[in-house]
DNA sequence: ACCTGAACACCGTTCAAGT
DNA sequence: ACCTGAACACCGTTCAAGT
């Protein structure tokens, strides 16, 4: 480990190495560690070294993002679009799966950078190759969101918390305290009616991959419909 | 203003006010400008001061976003599921678009406050009136995500980062750039193919409530589909 | 010309001294 | 007992002094 640090203390510092070293202290140490200071000691550098390689901690999270989304399988080719993007946004989630931290680093960035739109841009192109219209296509891709990348916001999100911090064991989050089946019945009703993994008996987590298929397909088929219906946006306006 | 300012001074302080202001300062500020000093200061008060009234700065943001949701209508009854539903996520939406930082702070904090667990009951209150089982109410909350309290994260957001500072005009997205019609071709062509205003000849930005509405009616449609086929998801290990 | 220590202008929060 | 100024342990980034 020591040994390690020494080694990279040697080789020179490069953008890549910046955003590489970023990265993994994002993943090991949690997003909220990632300090320009704390990367420096990591790769054993004085604080200031590291604005010659990036303008500042904005640009850093920029080609953070871009090292992951680089990570992303390419398209198949040859194969119906729906299977093709369904496996593209797979790709993307288990990407996305290494690097708890990407995706609210992602929706806060005012995004732009290439690596973004050039893995936005491919998507499109799967559906233009399956015969959509540039119109259809538009909208398709704002319905998907942040799910053409392999995450959306879940509201009660109990992995996020064990991904912040060094996320050891994915511990099953605890059963629900009787007060809260007082005050909120519905949720408590819904909480263990779903199809999940039954090792723990009580406090059942939900099956997060599980979740995301349905929904996944849910928007597939819809699109898929619409597709076949030939549907267009009315203009506004003329 | 420094009239307003005066009386306030006067006002005693209390958590319900400590909120409002922050509320406040972020809506007029921005997010990034709300720190504990900022928000002490436009309350005429010690920074020290506010700690009486809430424990810290994440206590504050949960607050704050307790204070948002608490503004979105209550329930329609006596309609069917689906327009109900419909409704008061675009109640939900109308409230949001008032506090721009709103979204992004839900879905940075672990998520637990009251305001959104009575929310989100009532929500599964009303899908389970509409005679849905508890176990497809339990995929479709999965499938909504953040959708159910209005918002989505949108991959190419312009309006975010007017949102973000003063946000005077919401001046439309500059033309694309030449070099990037190049690079991303699809995503070129896609731009400017979907409805909206027609004001602006080039650079005409999306309409965010039509690529909103369009996206929840598609989720509608496909949860009324399973809804009425009485679907329900395989349990893994009986 | 390059590198870097010190400094600046901020944070959230603790703590002890003042009333 | 309450309130609050000063201080602590951090930030990102500027800048000037050193080589």
């Amino acid at each position: 480990m020591a040994e390690q640090a020494e080694t990279l203390r040697r080789t020179p510092l490069s953008r890549d190495r910046v955003l590489r070293a970023a990265v993994a202290l994002a993943d090991e140490a949690g997003i909220e560690s990632l300090s320009m200071r704390n990367l420096a000691q990591d790769l054993g550098v004085v604080p200031m070294a590291l604005y010659k390689h990036v303008a500042n901690k904005d640009e850093l999270l920029d080609g953070m993002i871009d090292v992951i989304v680089g990570q992303i399988d390419p398209p198949a080719s040859d194969i119906h679009w729906k299977d093709a993007i369904r496996r593209r946004v797979l790709s993307a989630r288990e990407v996305l799966r290494r690097h708890p931290w990407a995706p609210l680093a992602i929706e806060s960035r005012t995004m732009a950078t290439p690596a973004v739109l050039a893995y936005l841009d491919s998507v499109v192109a799967t559906f233009k190759a399956g015969g959509f219209s540039a119109n259809l296509a538009h909208h398709v891709m704002h319905t998907m969101g942040s799910r053409v990348l392999g995450f959306s916001q879940e509201l009660f999100d109990a992995s996020r918390q064990a991904g912040r911090s060094g996320a050891t064991t994915p511990e099953p989050p605890a059963a629900l305290p009787p007060e809260f089946a007082a005050r909120f019945p519905h949720l408590a009703e819904i909480a263990g009616a779903a199809s999940h993994d039954d090792q723990s008996i009580v406090g059942e987590g939900c099956d997060d991959q599980f979740e995301f298929e349905f929904a996944l397909d849910l928007l597939l088929d819809g699109i898929e419909r619409l597709h076949q219906r030939g549907w267009t946006s009315p203009r506004r306006n003329g």
